[in-house]
RNA sequence: GCCGACAUGGCGGAACUGGUAUACGCGCACGACUCAAAAUCGUGUGGGGAAACUCAUGUGGGUUCAAGUCCCACUGUCGGCACCA
């Protein structure tokens, strides 16, 4: 016999509907509201997956259960609509992104309604629609003004598979996170987030998180944050050359002094600088930061008021008229300069240059025996010398060409060519040859690096294989056992030695290193600091990995970038008034891949919001990860016209308080939508900067031969085919139950059955049961009678109230899979029980606890929680209840089994209260014919009694 | 190579703070009901052994009265990173 679930299961689903049993509002007090959230889905094609079904179970328990409790859950749900696939199948055949989109989002709502989730259908949104990704935009505004969003060129990732420039977290193993294509580099100028300029909060930031320490130690990584310092060698042999001033130059310009081409500027300010003094040229390589790249020798110093300077001046930009210049010039100095202020020619000639270096050993520096650069590093041109050039340019070409894919390639065999230049090490004043190596990469650092062979096994195995100085200038402290290794002592102070033979990347002692030498390699690296800084040579440094987020992508089923090209103004914002910037419609998708946005006319053709004249759209959209990144906060306020969301609504729900998805979000979607929050919250819109307080990762589910489910393998689970054979409560049930949330579990439609046969058992008591009135029966009985009763009755409470603790104690934990275990056993052993007895009255489960089972069992299994609830003459919905609570008096057992071991095996068992004192525990165990077996004829020597737990007899022969 | 997680019956998995290892479910076997089957219910179910017992939580050591749990070494599986100086 078994409930009819899909007659049962549509009316509740019904009901709830007519109840908008999941809407919340802004009810008073914040202390009582929580956010329980699961990841968004992408609507695909395909329709839900049981891997979506897991989260949103899990999700909706625990919403339903904190509602029981009398809390104010919120817990939405949306979609992140835009994205390649629709584009790509629209591409191969002409149906509209946005329609499939459409019957996708449908398709998405009609399952996840059929499997009866509490969420507050009325906030449900679609990152795709105007109304949201006017918001996106707006967002993307708000970073461009304040310096968060901007344009740069530099070398990037694209795919050719996706047609498309990628973010550096989208390539995974130098192809693409998506397609699988590999990855080129491209130079192009894209639109970047500001990142980086929240590192060090972000890393900091995830020790405070309640989240699973590998997806934290994924972001610690990712960052990457190494502290170290920066350190200057000249080429040359003009060695260390001191300066009397400095000059600072933009990129460009010190790009045109390395080739020849600018051998002056231009100055407002007075430097100290006369003919035949050195000048320390430095290059601005961001907004706060500069770093040297030469010295320069002082040819000739002119001061002329700015109308008597040359409108071509040599290595400057031409003017077409004074007025002209003085606006530049303004521009740069302030609006007191005019015609007649005084600027200063400084002539120059660089003589030597610098490659700074950054280290996380700067302690190592008096064992640095060559300097490496990168092959696209900028100096290379500069320093070579002439019999090198042809075999340096060949390495440079050979490097370029196998960048992705060959950086891949597992332990590569280090490569390089000498420059044929000289850097002196400044602590020796020796001269160390240059090298050209593409093991050591542009993007990181300074492009360059010192090498110390002795304590760096890449620096080790390039010397060896080219044979290069080896200088050990950290020893192990470990060394004096070395020693006296002759005396036989331990195999660790012997393999020490080894290590030093070779080479010894731990932290020791400074030896070799002159002012050095003794030191810990840690107060080594601060001495040496501050040696640098004080020879103006180097400073402290602090390195990071992670690099500016490139959010601009070439497609179309995106939100588009809000920007306007003007030929005289440049990029332009579009006015917050014209938002959105909607997708144009018309469009034909080109099997090129090519986003038809670039030829849309509709789209490109706008006015400057300046001067408005003929102006051009940007045609890129921004990367999905935008869009997922604020989400969470649009939920609060899904229909706000005037606002992302309003702040005080914000402020109610935020930050989330539960936060559950896939582990392979771990470094993008979460970091992205952290430094959002970082940024929103410096910008005065959040008051919290940590969006998500509590994480966890459901684990992916598996096909039922425990390989992941795929198309390809055939061995995908459709969840309406479980619901509506087996129903949803029994799918849902059924995915909490085959093991941990966290862990990867192979599907098994055995288990569903099996989770089946329990609602089934559940449904036939609860039809099955009848009162009893116990209290006529109670009086009937004689003093013996009674006192025996009241035994059995306590017993069955006690039980009844563990069932309760565990079960709340459980879900709260998010052990599912336990919480349903316990739920069965009760029922198994209750009902077991009550036959042994004939359901008798110390047996006969109360319509209080028949009650309680069900309302412990309601956000399990919701729909035939709610309809046996009716069934017991309930008009009002099961979730309408309070949760059930533990009388705290009536967990603990009167008699509990407890072993008795002899020398810690187990002899026997004895039925003792848990809190027994030793001699009546004595007195039990001493009574066992077993233990007395095991004791016969020996000696006594000592007791561990742990009451409750064990009574264990240690004896000897 | 580095970082992280994990390893328990035929299978998915339990086991609190070290205290009766294998809860719960699946599967399997037997029994009841049935003309029969399904469903349902009941009983049993880590290995060896007739039994007493004994061996078992990846392997080898250690700490402890007592170890799946703590420590050391190793092996295997999975995930992440990939020359990051």
């Amino acid at each position: 016999m078994s409930y009819n679930h899909q007659e049962i299961e549509k009316k509740w689903q019904t009901k709830w509907a007519e109840a908008h049993a999941g809407q919340v509002h802004e009810a008073a007090s914040r202390d009582n509201a929580l956010y329980y959230l699961i990841m968004f889905p992408y609507p695909s094609g395909s329709g839900l997956h049981v891997g979506h079904v897991e989260s949103q179970a899990a999700i909706d328990i625990l919403a339903r259960m904190e509602r029981m409790r009398g809390k104010n859950v919120l817990c939405p749900i949306g979609y992140d609509a835009f994205g390649l696939p629709a584009e790509n199948y629209a591409i191969k055949t002409g149906v509209h992104p946005a329609e499939t989109t459409k019957k996708a989002i449908e398709n998405f709502h009609n399952q996840m309604q059929s499997l009866g989730l509490s969420f507050d259908w009325s906030r449900e949104i679609s990152t795709a629609d105007p109304e949201y990704y006017k918001w996106t935009q707006w967002l993307f505004l708000l970073f461009y003004k304040n310096g968060l969003a901007y344009r740069k060129k530099s070398p990037v990732n694209w795919c050719e598979g996706c047609h498309t420039v990628l973010a550096n977290e989208q390539v995974v193993a130098g192809a693409c996170e998506r397609c699988g294509t590999v990855v080129v580099q491209k130079d192009l100028e894209q639109w970047f987030f500001n990142i980086t300029k929240y590192a060090d909060r972000l890393l900091a930031g995830l020790d405070g998180l309640d989240w699973p320490e590998k997806i934290k130690s994924m972001q610690r990584n990712w960052i990457g944050k190494s502290v170290g310092a920066e350190v200057e060698f000249v080429v040359g042999s003009d060695a260390l050359v001191s300066a009397s001033d400095s000059l600072k130059f933009a990129p460009e310009l010190a790009d045109a002094i390395l080739a020849g081409k600018k051998t002056n500027t231009l100055r407002l300010e007075k430097k100290n600088l006369q003919v035949g003094d050195t000048a320390k040229l430095f290059v601005r390589s961001s907004a706060t930061e500069a770093r040297a790249f030469a010295y320069a020798k002082i040819t000739g110093v002119e001061t002329h008021p700015l109308k008597e300077i040359s409108l071509d001046l040599d290595g400057h930009e031409t003017y077409t008229s004074y007025a002209e210049f003085l606006n530049v010039m303004q521009g740069y100095y302030g609006a007191d300069v005019s015609l007649e202020t005084e600027f200063t020619i400084y002539h120059f000639e660089p003589t030597v240059s610098i490659i700074p270096v950054f280290t996380t050993r700067p302690d190592t520096l008096f064992g640095a025996t060559y300097l490496v650069l990168a092959p696209e590093h900028k100096l290379v041109d500069t320093i070579v010398t002439d019999d090198r050039k042809s075999e340096i340019e060949a390495y440079r070409t050979a490097a370029s060409k196998k960048s992705a894919l060959e950086r891949t390639e597992l332990q590569k065999e280090k490569t390089g060519v000498f420059s044929g230049a000289y850097a002196t090490n400044p602590t020796t004043g020796e001269q160390i040859p240059v090298w050209i190596a593409d093991y050591v990469i542009t993007t990181y650092g300074t492009g360059a690096i010192m090498a110390v062979p002795a304590h760096d096994e890449r620096d080790f195995e390039f010397a060896k294989k080219y044979q290069l100085a080896v200088k050990m200038v950290v020893k192990p402290v470990v060394l004096q056992n070395v020693m006296s290794k002759d005396l036989g002592l331990s195999h660790g102070a012997q393999s020490s030695i080894e290590i030093v033979s070779d080479c010894f990347t731990e932290p020791g002692i400074a030896t070799n290193s002159d002012f050095l030498n003794g030191l810990t390699t840690k107060d080594a690296k601060q001495k040496m600091i501050a040696w640098l800084e004080e020879k103006g040579i180097g400073n402290a440094k602090t390195t990071f990995r992670i690099r500016d987020w490139l959010v601009s992508r070439q497609r179309y089923w995106g939100a588009p970038i809000p920007i306007i090209w003007c030929e005289d103004h440049g990029a332009q914002a579009v006015e917050e008034t014209q938002l959105p910037v909607e997708l144009p419609t018309d469009v034909d998708f080109k099997p090129t891949g090519e986003s038809p946005l670039v030829d849309s006319v509709t789209f490109h053709n706008v006015k400057c919001p300046v001067c408005g004249k003929d102006a051009r759209r940007e045609s890129d959209t921004m990367d999905t990860f935008v869009d997922s990144s604020w989400y969470y906060l649009r939920y609060t306020d899904p229909h706000n016209a005037s606002a992302f969301a309003d702040k005080s609504k914000v402020d109610y729900w935020c930050p989330v308080d539960l936060y559950l998805g896939g582990a392979e979000h771990a470094v993008m979607h979460l970091l992205y939508a952290r430094f959002f929050a970082y940024a929103l919250h410096d910008l005065g819109y959040l008051n919290f900067e940590e969006p998500f307080v509590k994480l966890r990762n459901q684990g992916l589910i598996l096909g039922p031969d425990g390989e992941k489910m795929s198309k390809s393998k055939g061995n995908v689970v459709n969840p309406d085919d479980v619901v509506s054979e087996y129903g949803a409560d029994a799918l849902r049930m059924y995915e909490m139950f085959m093991g941990p949330l966290e862990d990867a579990k192979p599907w098994d439609t055995k288990g569903v059955v099996g989770i089946r046969r329990f609602l089934d058992k559940v449904e036939r008591y609860v039809a099955a049961w009848q009162p009893t009135d116990l209290e006529s029966v109670f009086e009937g009985m004689i003093d013996e009678m009674k006192e025996q009763a009241k035994i059995g009755i306590r017993r069955n409470e006690v039980l009844f109230n563990k069932l309760i603790k565990q079960v709340t104690e459980d879900l709260e934990l998010l052990k599912f899979n336990t919480a349903i275990a316990f739920l069965m056993k009760w029922l198994n052993e209750h009902r077991r029980e009550e036959e042994k007895t004939n359901g008798w009255m110390q047996s006969h489960c109360s319509k209080k606890q028949l009650e309680t089972f069900l309302k412990l069992l309601a956000p399990l299994a919701p729909h035939l929680a709610e309809e046996l609830w009716e069934k017991l003459g309930h008009m009002t919905s099961i979730f309408n209840e309070s949760w059930p609570v533990f009388d705290p008096a009536l967990i603990v057992d009167d008699v509990v089994e407890m072993g008795v071991q002899v020398n810690g095996k187990v002899r026997g068992t004895i039925s003792i209260a848990p809190n027994a004192d030793e001699t009546t525990a004595k007195e039990l165990a001493f009574a066992n014919a077993n233990v007395m077996k095991w004791m016969e004829g020996k000696e006594i020597v000592k007791i561990v009694y742990v009451p409750g737990k064990i009574f264990n007899i240690v004896v000897k022969e």
